[in-house]
DNA sequence: CTTCCTGTTGCAAAATATTTGCAACTGCAA
DNA sequence: TTGCAGTTGCAAATATTTTGCAACAGGAAG
């Protein structure tokens, strides 16, 4: 499942309403969103943009949430769900997002190689795909 | 091999000076770099930090530049080689990035999953790992 | 060689994204 | 109630990227 407040709690940090939003927002949706789409969500009143970045960065620092870098001028953030594991593909037309959940995801001997060859304890890994999606195929060959 | 302004030029593209030097800075460079790490490198005299970015849109538009998106502030560009595809290792302790040509990197599966259940056309990938580097490690065994 | 045209550059300014300082405020503990 | 630690809003500072515009460079045409 979704991280949630009561973890926040947990772990010594207050569980303020914007931090129970932030993580509602991301948990309910489907794709990662930047900070100024949280913030469009959020229900009145809404915080100062700040405080929504201060909160992902106390988020992401304890692991609740992830960000996530796609080719984008800002940033984005996905709750971290705790045996989900989440890809991304982004349509080269129309910055379409579409997250999955890959079958089987089997990075292991690769970060077995890391580790080997560079020395590296790898925690995490990111993984986009860049193409082009059903809609935009259609477009290309009208043109 | 890298890309080269030749190429540019065969594409009806004038090769000017900023141009062949972008693609010679980030033929050269082991890991991707940013707008600032690559006017850096330029030798005297250093065009406008607008200059750069442009060129550098035009040259990911050609594919002979890759934009990646690591989780920093800003974006990071590196010389599409031909056949070479290369991944990066991120510490999370100093930030250092190291990059890799994998042994083998099959997403062919993933790819072809993809294309069956969402019916994008896959273009390219991205695939970044987070961890911690050697030296990194003995710090934190210090603390 | 000169003229014209297209496309590139530098410079200044705008737009966007993110971070920081600080004072006011909140909730809990003494 | 008082005090404290941590959080928030607000304003301003930074950093990054984009854009408008006039000057400029190089090749094609005359």
């Amino acid at each position: 499942m979704g991280p949630s407040a009561e973890e926040l709690r947990k772990l010594g940090y207050p569980a303020t309403r914007g931090r129970g939003e932030i993580l509602r927002i991301l948990t309910e949706s489907p794709i990662p969103l930047s900070s100024k789409e949280i913030l469009d969500r959020f229900p009145a009143p809404k915080p100062d943009a700040s405080t929504v970045y201060r909160n992902l960065s106390l988020l992401v620092s304890l692991g609740m949430v992830r960000s996530v870098a796609l080719h984008e001028r800002s940033r984005r953030y996905e709750a971290a769900t705790d045996g989900g594991h989440r890809h991304r593909v982004v349509c080269k037309g129309c910055g379409r997002i579409e997250s999955f959940e890959p079958l089987r995801c089997d990075l292991s001997r690769l970060e077995a190689d890391i580790r080997g060859t560079l020395g590296y304890d790898v925690k995490d890994h990111s993984l986009e795909f860049f193409g082009v999606c059903p809609q935009c195929k259609g477009r290309e060959r009208g043109r």
